[in-house]
DNA sequence: AACCCTTGTGTTACCGCTAACATATCGTGG
DNA sequence: CCACGATATGTTAGCGGTAACACAAGGGTT
């Protein structure tokens, strides 16, 4: 019967073994251990030597359904392979690492069902925010957000309705603002290549910018290529020499991302074309990753890591209220020119 | 005093809202919810509306709390910028996508210290599994995985002892047969470069393995040159011309990952000297990444996905258990050639 | 008709922790 | 010397679910 003293070894360990290794209650366990109330140090120290002893881990499920509070902020992105997320990620968390709130990553491969399950996934952990890639969801996964009761801040995109708060770039203006500097630098046969991906809104709109800007000076796009899957600096080799041997006359390609405009950029210096003369480049993104390239890749860089910053400044300043105020931020790129877009 | 009558919008859901909406006790609709025991298709269609009208999403926090059981797998990574890991991920989620197991990452920075508060922070949440790269880890870690009483998996090197299982290869061996495949293809003043890491034990187990198949060859490391932050494409091009303007006679550089071993090589082509006649290059990876570069880099495939599936494989197969049942798993990765390492 | 099983649903008692309040202890000024 | 505030600690009642068991109703069997 004396079942409270049976050492019962692999029994997980709760509040109530420490207050009883440390012969205080466990209600003032708990204050010591969060660091919270008036403890005295002669307590304090007993307590945290019985913790030790024991290898006494808190449980986190317990206290966040006692306190009501966790301090998880969801993050949702389409991919960790894109290089461009980890930035993001990067950002995040060293605004993060100063609060006490812990960044969680759902990954949704691009896709809308799959991102209506991991919002579902993630919300019923009850996180005190939410950070999330782009500005289109599902009508669902659209509800869940705006009824979920905390800040929500949707990255990466600023052209569309947030559902609260929004930090991004305009990448209908990245489009236009480089076909313009193209215009202006006197190339006129311009050809596209770019992802087979619909879901890819930012690309998309990126495309449209582009395209509509042409369009403005009298231009159109000579030709375009798109590609899927693969390693994305062969594939801009392939779709390069593909789309120069079908449309040889093209005097500029723009890359709707770095990595294959990085391919296209070898394969035009391995094939004795010259750029920027006879044909100019440019991509997306100013991957940091590819400065050692031959030639420095025209870009328009996509302010990563500054979102990734900025949404949890948002999200830590609004944390415990119900919304992060329905705040844009809009950030500009900066055109880069490097080596292979002619000035003017 | 008609308190439970009241609408109170901003309350958060919960099943007692769901149950009372559809009329029947909150265990049926946790059942319904769960897809758990028998429930009359009538009440389950009923259930299923209420809930979807309410838009309420279940509460995990209490579920794991009642049910002992959180379908979390943690995962502890370095660094999310190192390319490696991304794909280390995608295998274990390849995996645990076909399971009711949720992978959370978290990430160290290549700190112990901050490992240890990662696993500390992570553990309260009372994970069903530890995916951890690494076998070095500071006391307390080591005592806290072993005292969780859940499958650990420690990852991508093999050269240790684990706390419990481990899927890896061993770096000391990809180091050594490096080492072999260059003396043997007749290379003899032979130049380092990597990382200034003394934390990344991987990376330096690859250079003892080096350096001592090198010893038993009667050779050693003629020059060597190591590099911090920054673009590693950048700091490859400029160790490069460092070490060989340092070291005219060199006639192999092994680089500690394929980014800078990449950029060794465009430095090469760039300045005329001649790959792998005058100079032999290598790096380590296996990075598709770069398979698009002028020249293929010679490389060893670390095994990245494969490694991140076998151990969502194991603790999948052990979730529920106290351990994963001490499994080693080394996997041999394969010589790649490529074009900068002659063959014989 | 009494019995038992099956199926569907409800009841009760927690899970491990914390908010809020209650209580004990002590020094201190009036 | 006692009321009183400050400080330190304990008690109680949940948080929102789920396990385990209880129970009601219906349909065969014997």
């Amino acid at each position: 019967m004396a079942k409270e003293e049976i050492a019962n070894e692999n029994r997980p360990l709760t509040l109530r073994d420490v207050s009883m290794a440390s012969g205080v209650s466990e209600m003032t366990v708990s204050r010591v251990l969060r660091g919270r109330g008036d403890v005295s140090d002669a307590t304090r120290t007993k307590v945290l030597e019985a913790a030790k002893m024991l290898g006494y881990v808190p449980n986190k499920i317990a206290g966040a359904l006692a306190s009501q509070r966790v301090n998880l902020v969801a993050v949702i992105i389409p991919s960790l392979s894109n290089l461009v997320f980890p930035e993001v990620m990067t950002g995040i968390s060293e605004v993060l690492d100063e609060t006490p709130l812990q960044p969680v990553v759902g990954v949704t491969n691009y896709g809308p069902e799959r991102e209506e399950a991991v919002l579902y996934e993630m919300l019923s952990w009850r996180p005190s925010g939410v950070i999330i890639a782009g500005l289109e969801h599902t009508d669902a996964s659209r509800a869940m957000l705006r009824a979920a009761g905390v800040p929500v801040v949707e990255i990466m995109d600023c052209d569309g309705e947030p559902v609260d708060a929004m930090v991004g770039i305009s990448h209908r203006r990245v489009g236009r603002e480089m076909a313009k500097a193209i215009v202006r630098a006197g190339y006129r046969r311009i050809g596209f290549l770019g992802t087979k991906m619909p879901l890819d809104h930012r690309a998309r709109k990126r495309f449209e910018g582009f395209t509509e800007a042409l369009a403005k000076e009298g231009l159109e796009v000579a030709d375009q290529e798109f590609y899927q899957g693969g390693s994305a600096l062969v594939k801009g080799r392939e779709m390069t020499e593909a789309i120069l041997t079908r449309t040889p006359d093209l005097d500029f390609l723009y890359y709707s991302n770095d990595m294959i405009g990085a391919g296209g950029l070898l394969y035009c210096l391995e094939n004795g074309i010259e750029v920027p003369g006879q044909v100019g480049l440019a991509g997306f993104n100013g991957l940091r990753l590819l400065d050692g390239l031959p030639k420095k890749l025209a870009t328009m860089d996509a302010c990563r890591a500054e979102i990734g910053r900025e949404a949890a400044r948002l999200v830590a300043a609004h944390a415990g209220e119900d919304s992060a105020g329905a705040e844009r931020h809009v950030l500009t790129p900066t055109l880069e020119f490097g080596a292979t877009l002619k000035r003017r």
